[in-house]
DNA sequence: CATCAATTGATACTACATATCAATTACTCG
DNA sequence: CGAGTAATTGATATGTAGTATCAATTGATG
């Protein structure tokens, strides 16, 4: 098991492990994400990246996903995120007022994982878990 | 706090409580469900109901599922698809072979959002939470 | 540095869903 | 019960997220 690419460096070093080519535009699609470092959706990076196609943008974002680069979110409403991993198993809670994403490990989620399997007639073989929250940040500046 | 709506019956009552019509089209809508008991897609609905508009369909859905008779869960691959509500506060299995839709209560589940509730400066006001399987039936149909 | 498969981008298309708005219809009140 | 009215409907257009196609381009390899 090895860690989640953290650096600019490690996403490119994670697609060339895949034996895919680091072309100019993934290297400006990485580079756009490590910039933010935070929550963004594909359509913001496609807007910024004028130089870089619609189409490669999303596929670019999918090769990340798939190297766990990047994670993708599903908000409350059903709008897709994106998010950059740093921690190699992880979930996440968004924000619903700032959209701040942060990750989280969680042994009690683990914990829920078995206590399922034991309960269930089959194999689990993935899961989703997001956690919508109303950040500190965002408490405070809204009982000011 | 009151019970999820089983039947056909409360599925209606839980939208007259909710101060919105009984129309035509929404009882159809809600027959549909229930006679599938199991999950669906809305353009499923949608194109078996001949009768309803596309529109009314997908506007129906989101009643429902505001009024906690059916719920909307997101497969791996982002795809949305419905199923009825009959445990009060539940999550899904869903298996990714036949598409059969669980629903289970697990302590462990509410463990890890107190456990969560600690760790986050802020509040939680939601989760998404579902588990990716593959059911009895599809594992013994493969190994047969 | 030539080769060639991988990648790109323009375009079209799909899925899922919502906005608009005139026409219709369910509920309520007298 | 029968009108009035606000809620609802459906056709259509629009929006958002993403994929398929395919000719043109380009990165990696020998």
């Amino acid at each position: 098991m090895n860690t989640a690419p953290t650096s600019q460096l490690d996403a490119i070093a994670a697609l060339e492990d895949a034996g895919l080519r680091i072309t100019g535009q993934r290297r400006q699609v990485i580079a756009a994400i490590q910039r933010r470092k935070g929550g963004f959706t594909a359509e913001e990076l496609a807007t910024e990246l004028e130089g870089v196609g619609r189409a490669t943008v999303y596929r670019t974002l999918k090769l990340l996903v798939g190297a766990d680069v990047i994670c993708k979110i599903v908000l409350p409403d059903g709008t897709p995120m994106y998010s950059p991993s740093r921690v190699e198993h992880h979930h996440h809670s968004v924000c619903t007022s700032c959209g701040t994403v942060e990750e989280f490990r969680d042994i009690t989620v683990e914990r829920v994982l078995r206590s399922l399997a034991r309960e269930i007639d089959g194999d689990i073989i993935g899961h989703r878990m997001e956690f919508y929250i109303r950040c500190g940040a965002c408490l405070a500046a809204a009982s000011d």
